[in-house]
DNA sequence: TGTACATCAGTGAACGCGCGTTCACTGATGTAC
DNA sequence: TGTACATCAGTGAACGCGCGTTCACTGATGTAC
């Protein structure tokens, strides 16, 4: 018994964290119990304990993703003082996780994480679904308070908010292509404010 | 033997066509040589008379999957009068690929699909950076024109160009949105034309 | 404070399924004469 | 035009590896007295 015991509680919490990690590095693909339990110091059998298998611990990354993605929101309302500034906020905490290599990357980009189980797939919907939202909620009160132009539909806006990062989260590490996530987060939003800000 | 006889060229191209459909409707995770034989009415051993293993079959339907993008391209050029006219074309372009539920969704999207071989991942990004490459290009020409703002980025704005569909596409069946692609693009447009047309 | 027992996290061997791959074969197609 | 032979696409059985999962076990931790 080389290896701490520890409440099961807790063991779960850091298996699932230490899930995410590990799809977010390496993808879905290549995620395996095995090293799973070795990037935690157990043994494969040992996750067995704490989840009745693998689809219980993705299950459980993914809460941990969810927690992660909302909470993001939470802090740009509260760092901004108004609607567009908020997402401006936003845009910036995500691309400090990418530049880390944490985050999103895979996870969020990939419905492929999603393919196999028809479950998974609907709960990574439903979690980007959600941020979707969200960020709508925002742009209705910009629209509201009049910083945000308001013959554009929020949905669309919302959407468009995503695509401001996904594709750099995806192309970050291409061959030829050079691209510093901050600042390209910093000219695009450029660009995004001119397109709905109110005159 | 059930099957008809074909010529290994010709069985060549149509398993690889075949390979990108099932990437596409299922992902890499289902990826498999026995749907996949089955898909072109073969037995999966035969599969084997003509690619030496799953990993050549995926470098194949990633070398349709290039041609079928990189053409896209091609096509919205012919189509258009000008740069930013072929950008608006080839937007819509994209958004009819992907409402017939053909296309990127999950290749284009995934870095999933790449995450074990790595020379998998770096082809797949060698793609859509060539992609991106081509749409720098055709930015590069509309602010020569004069059609395309002058103090932006190429490349923040291809990367831009490419967020107005991916998270449209990604998040077009998640339940709760609803989501028609081509009236998405035809708003996104609207926004994207603002942030980019020269005044 | 010490002892006895129950609980429970961690171990390692073993199992079995899925799936990529191999191989000896069959018989259709193409070619030489 | 027909025959003989070589080529080669397709078959199906079998193999083996990876990996998720099970299970009998060990011994540390917590609790009752």
């Amino acid at each position: 018994m080389a290896t701490q015991r520890m409440h099961t509680e807790a063991r779960r919490e850091q298996i699932a964290r230490a899930a995410l990690d590990l799809l977010i590095s390496r993808g879905i693909e290549e995620f395996n119990i095995t090293d799973l339990g070795e990037s935690v110091g157990l043994v494969p059998s040992a996750i067995y304990r704490h989840f009745r298998g693998k689809e219980e611990v993705l299950n459980a990354a993914l809460d941990v993703f969810r927690d992660k993605l909302f909470g993001l929101v939470e802090v740009a309302r509260d760092e901004a003082d108004n609607p567009l500034e908020t997402l401006e906020v936003l845009l910036s905490h995500h691309a400090k996780l990418i530049a880390k290599g944490k985050f999103m990357p895979h996870v969020m980009l990939s419905s492929d994480m999603a393919s196999d189980q028809t479950s998974r797939r609907a709960k990574i919907l439903r979690i980007l679904a959600g941020y979707l939202r969200k960020i709508e909620a925002i742009v209705r009160e910009g629209q509201k308070e009049g910083v945000i132009r308001q013959d554009a539909d929020p949905q669309t806006i919302a959407l468009l908010f995503i695509g401001m990062i996904q594709p750099a989260a995806l192309l970050r590490h291409a061959e030829g292509v050079n691209l510093d996530i901050s600042a390209h987060v910093a000219r695009v939003w450029k660009l995004f404010n001119k397109a709905i800000a109110s005159e």
